[in-house]
DNA sequence: GATGAATGAGGATTCATTCAT
DNA sequence: TATGAATGAATCCTCATTCAT
């Protein structure tokens, strides 16, 4: 005798729903590749599905909620296929290694999935990060974190997350250069994002070490 | 009635029109920012700027010829402002001053006008860059290009360009989250950006010198 | 498996049945009275009952139905709560006695089964009464009109449906008045919904014994 | 340069648009009296005026908009049409013949105007007025307590809207069985009407002016 | 019986743009 | 020029009902 309409039932799903879900997400990632998720409109993404507007509103009660499992799909779909960590977590690594290593997977990864630029695309408002997107930016910074931190293991907390934030804003940009090319030109971009990074990083690791990279860019005086 | 209306009505509809498309441009920049450039709607510019949609017709044909209009005058004050060069062109000048300078600087103007980084937002989708967009990114681009090739005059020019494309996309970046964050953090942030990009571009401008990077690229004197 | 299934097998079906469409009742009236009977969905009938649509759909063709079902089960239910009248049809009760007796009742009626006033809720248009709110609306004309034919013995029929009507409609918009109110607020429009009854019949039931209508009726004791 | 695109510009209108809206107005009317408010679609009642759903919305920003400018209207021109007071406010007045005067003018106004009986329809929840009845419920309730004022000039504050939400509520219920009937059975429902609000009160005003009129009807022995 | 999936027309509302005045 | 009116397709979302399993 439920009296709380609002309470979210577990829902038992029949198999052919989980398949609708899932071809409800692929027509989503294709609607938003083409489009771009905020010009992506549920109607299309039905049409696409070739389903009727009704159905896709059984299965989620938004756009965003689209997005968001698409997004939690996606990052688990990364686990999977490349494991906890993006990179070995050994820190005699050398640093150029798994910053490389990284970037040729996460590359990989967009290239097979394309959905994920479109869904990484920040907010259109800097601060304003909406739900959809921030579940996915949250999950990909920890991620960062958690790769630079065996790097950094003295850095404090926000030092750390200031880095990771920019390593994933880079990141974006580079992606999107690299998607934006294609052949030797996009391969060159390739190398320019690792470079990019690997010389961000390479003084902050140096300075674990102990070593003296040269010099160079601290954040304290 | 004025003394020589022969004379004068021409100029002052000229006036009045510069008038009315400068109150359009302010509101429109108000919207931007507030809700985005996609969101923004030509009604709540017009609202904004309280006049009638009609009005805003008769000076843009559409949405994107505000965006681009807006644009163009943000380059040329930009231009105004800082003169032709965002840093000083002599190439003695030590990286690390020239690029943090012209950070400053773009960041500054950001901070002035915030519209910026509304106009600033990539393309949804790789490669599609809208018109709008369009404009003020070449514009940018070629800034940067100019201000690179005075420290890499040997460089291909397609290198170059890929160089300014990620140093633009790195910039964005950063300022997303510079923007994104307020007071002490976002200083942090200011410094974490200047230090992405003299990391990146000392190895190149070292090259060209023959020196051996491993000085610069504090934040402080 | 039951030791005798060809004898209780059907019974089983049958209470089965008989549980679910109490289940559902139970649920539509719920729903009814928190939503009112338009606005209220079958699918969150169901959701309350925690059956699927389809399963509501096994029992009753449509919310019309739901709604006439549980009307008339009320009625049943007022039936057995207070016997075949709702008053001492003895004429010689005084109508002030009889009349308040039977607001009261009617009252604490609805009082237990609240959705009775969203079932009564009369036609949104004069003349045009849906059929699920009809049946209810005749059951309790009836009931009014052979309630008044007690005192009423010589009144032409036409006469006492009118004044029947007038008794359920005045009824009707003083429940309104008491549901909306609480405490002494709601008491004193119990008494007002009383008063105004009893003065209308007063003068109808003094005819009859040609006593001059002078007593009754007054708010102060 | 309104930097608050909420504040509400007072809208110059144009002839034309005080055209639309009445002819908006009028299609409401129409289509709230032929379907019920609720029911009612703004879709419809764009359909009806012959616009397109645009152009209702210039000038509406919703369906209770309509609803309520459509009552103060009607409450308007029913002032113009019957004065400031319903009836004359002279207590030398019978009150027959000033409740039968007022309840003639109203039934007289509501046939006139047929959508005032939709827009009156009380809420669906008892206790839960939506804006748009509101209004006009709280507009006629306070003609109704002006009315009554004159008669019970003594009568606390309470009692007097006690009184007059009664005198409304039965007004309603009646009007709804005259406009559900015709000719000669219409009458006779008016006549019932009047002779239900004249009982109610006589004895109210009876003892204004010391006139025990033979006492009672209270709820307690 | 029971389930959840599926429907698709219809709901309110918005918006870039055009038009008559 | 300037205005406000007008458009109509497109937006998201709901709901009574039916269907396959």
């Amino acid at each position: 005798m439920p009296d709380n309409p609002q309470k979210e039932q577990p829902r038992r799903r029949q198999a052919r729903g989980e398949r609708r879900i899932a071809q409800l997400l692929e027509a989503a990632a294709s609607v938003f590749c083409s489009t771009g998720y905020t010009a992506a409109s549920t109607n299309a993404i039905a049409r696409e599905a070739g389903v009727s507007p009704g159905t896709l509103y059984q299965f989620f009660p938004n756009k965003e909620a689209i997005a968001i499992e698409l997004g939690d799909r996606l990052m688990h779909e990364m686990r999977e296929t490349y494991g906890e960590a993006l990179a070995p977590v050994d820190p005699a690594t050398p640093l150029e290694t798994a910053v490389g290593a990284a970037i040729d997977r996460f590359i990989a990864f967009n290239c097979d999935h394309p959905v994920f630029f479109a869904l990484m695309h920040g907010p259109d408002i800097p601060g304003r990060m909406a739900e959809e997107h921030d579940a996915l930016h949250a999950t990909l910074l920890s991620r960062i974190q958690d790769l630079l931190s065996s790097f950094l293991p003295d850095a404090p907390d926000a030092e750390l997350t200031r880095t990771a934030q920019m390593c994933l804003g880079v990141y974006k940009a580079g992606l999107e250069l690299i998607l934006g090319h294609e052949g030797a030109e996009r391969d060159a971009y390739v190398r320019e994002l690792k470079a990019v990074l690997i010389r961000y990083l390479e003084p902050l690791v140096g300075d674990r070490l102990g070593i003296a990279p040269g010099a160079t860019a601290g954040n304290t005086p």
